[in-house]
DNA sequence: AATCGCACTTGAATCGATTCAGGTATCTTC
DNA sequence: GAAGATACCTGAATCGATTCAAGTGCGATT
């Protein structure tokens, strides 16, 4: 039979762990140790870390100088193990190159770092697998919660997490069934503005740029667009030019695409689907077919990076407030954390027209 | 007295949980679940988990089973409190905003993914403060190691870390002092080639545009510009324009400052301590001034972002193999944690010089 | 039939922080 | 001075995965 006492009875850990290991200092001190040199209870010391209110003046003095003194850090996964509390957040990100969603992190960042939470980065570059992936991963870690800009279909994954007490806040995307919370802008309208923005400048054939579809941002920008043109009271045409990634490289090569063709089945202005393919078929323009924009053809995109202002051609572009974004969906997660109760709600924000030199009016108008 | 058997001997814990849960389903399978499940015990589960070759394939397949019944998924804040092992690293990053730094989180973040590690990302947006609550952070959350491209000077703060079992690699920045592995670009002599490539095209009157200093990067480039006018046969000017942050509006306030001056006292070349100040010290040259670029002002900038040849002039710069930055470091990183009796070693790339259309060759040649 | 090795399984002890029932000392109140 | 309230402290039990000494069963060897 086992001594039930034994190894709990007093036993001068800080001693013996000094003694197994040889090389003093390689081991982290623990909660045990700060409480033997302050000379209280292992309780006692989780009280001075967790409700300060309810220790003496004098404890707390001298469990912050063992602390000092030994170099003490909590260690999470223990905390983490007992409490069920986590400290870390995981954010999936469709597109980590887009200086976009790099802002939409900053924001989140800023929030948690308010909060002492970090954030765990994972982006998917519109890969399922890696999707998957990352879920899994926070999974594992038992991170507070999750902000994704889902690529593929989630849902199922989304409602398994939350029953696990993992909460999930759509970002960049509304929440189709209104089954998890969402931050988004709306792309619908924001596509709309644009292209109303180009007939009201007096283009009539317009090129959509965009890529994949199975991207919801695209479809939903696309489906804006179309709107603007129903509505005209002019005749416009649309048409759509596909690409396979948001890239600037992939611009540049739709944007070659268009101007390959014989002049008189140019388009007169391009909506790209985002700013990385604006400024991609603003380059293949100027600089691949020295076209003039806007004066031949005009461009706008969508987003508003901070590079959209010093390209080429100063670019037109639909702003999403992206910092906010990120803030409001880590503030929200945060929120759903604290009280698990809550219904799940959707923000959505208005994106901004913003006109610069790319989409000045047409000259022959 | 207690009993000391009690809740150890075989209790049906499974049932147990259901039991005082109530809403079922809430409560994630733990691996005793499992065990049950499967009828087998805990140390078999484990096993199946971490060493499958120990283990009979009827036990694999009954515990495969089990876990896919249960939608179990391993508990990481156990595992690291027992094991120590952690699939975490994180990523102290100087400049978020920064494309060039996306690029080399995201070669880190591929060469994690195939570990199945996830990174924790913390922008330090040079700020002192930030970078030590990042560090404390990661220090509590017992990362197996931490990449730091450091703002202030935090050895002492990494002997401390690798005096816990977490080592750090710096990137983007030499290790001084040889203590702690690092993988950089040297900066000395890219700002050298890039100052070398403005003589040889004809400009003599050289303007360094970049800041803070308390930046290695900023320094060593500005030392490396310094010895190619040093070197350079013929008499050359070189002169600095100090900004407070490596931004596209602190380039363009600096571009702005410049022209504002009698033309006589104009430079005819700018090297910018990287491409974010370069792009806004162009904006401000031909949109703000209306100069010709690369006639009047040649500019070069460093790092090669990708907006870089998308840029009104597109932007000569200094190549950095950004995601081979980042994939080189989190190597290191990973074999430090294998074996942490690896000497730290220091990995250097050369900068490979860009040429584009900003710093063409001049006119007056 | 005894011995040994091999393949596999078992389950208590463990990691470190938190929790909470129970305990002690001091102060109030009538 | 007894009863009760208050303030504070203690330490065993706990979270879930891993580890490892000990054990089981079976076939091969002598």
């Amino acid at each position: 039979m086992y001594n039930c006492a034994a190894g709990q009875d007093g036993y001068p850990f800080g001693v013996l762990r000094g003694f197994f290991n040889g090389e003093e200092g390689r081991m982290a001190a623990s909660i045990r140790d700060v409480a033997l040199r302050a000379g209280v209870s292992v309780g006692t010391v989780s009280n001075v870390l967790n409700r300060p209110d309810d220790v003496s003046q004098d404890s707390i003095r001298r469990v912050h100088e063992a602390i000092a003194e030994l170099g003490y850090v909590r260690n999470d996964a223990a905390r983490k193990l007992r409490a069920g509390v986590s400290s870390t957040v995981g954010f999936v990100v469709l597109d980590g190159q887009n200086p976009f969603f790099g802002e939409v992190v900053r924001g989140a960042e800023d929030e948690a770092s308010r909060n002492s939470i970090a954030i765990l980065h994972g982006n998917t570059d519109e890969d399922v697998e890696r999707e998957r992936m990352y879920l899994d991963l926070f999974e594992e870690q038992q991170v507070r919660g999750v902000l994704i800009s889902p690529y593929s279909d989630i849902n199922p994954r989304l409602e398994r997490l939350r029953a696990r007490g993992i909460p999930a806040v759509l970002v960049d995307r509304f929440s189709g069934d209104g089954r998890v919370s969402s931050v988004s802008v709306d792309s619908v309208i924001g596509g709309r503005m644009a292209v109303e923005h180009l007939i009201e400048t007096g283009r009539r054939r317009i090129a959509f740029v965009g890529g994949p579809f199975e991207i919801r941002q695209v479809t939903d920008r696309l489906a804006g667009a179309r709107v603007a043109v129903d509505d005209s009271p002019e005749p416009v045409e649309i048409e759509v030019v596909a690409t396979s990634a948001l890239t600037v490289a992939e611009g540049a090569a739709a944007g070659a695409r268009l101007i390959a063709r014989p002049r008189a089945d140019w388009p007169d202005a391009v909506f790209a689907a985002n700013d990385l393919l604006a400024l991609g078929v603003l380059q293949s323009l100027i600089v691949g077919g020295r076209i003039l924009v806007p004066d031949e053809i005009a461009v706008i995109g969508f987003d508003d990076i901070a590079f959209a202002a010093a390209a080429a051609v100063p670019l037109s572009s639909m702003r999403q407030p992206s910092r906010m974004i990120g803030r409001t969906a880590l503030r929200i997660l945060l929120e759903e954390t604290d009280d698990p109760g809550l219904i799940p709600r959707q923000t959505v924000f208005l994106p901004e027209l913003v006109v610069r030199e790319s989409t000045r009016a047409a000259q022959r108008r």
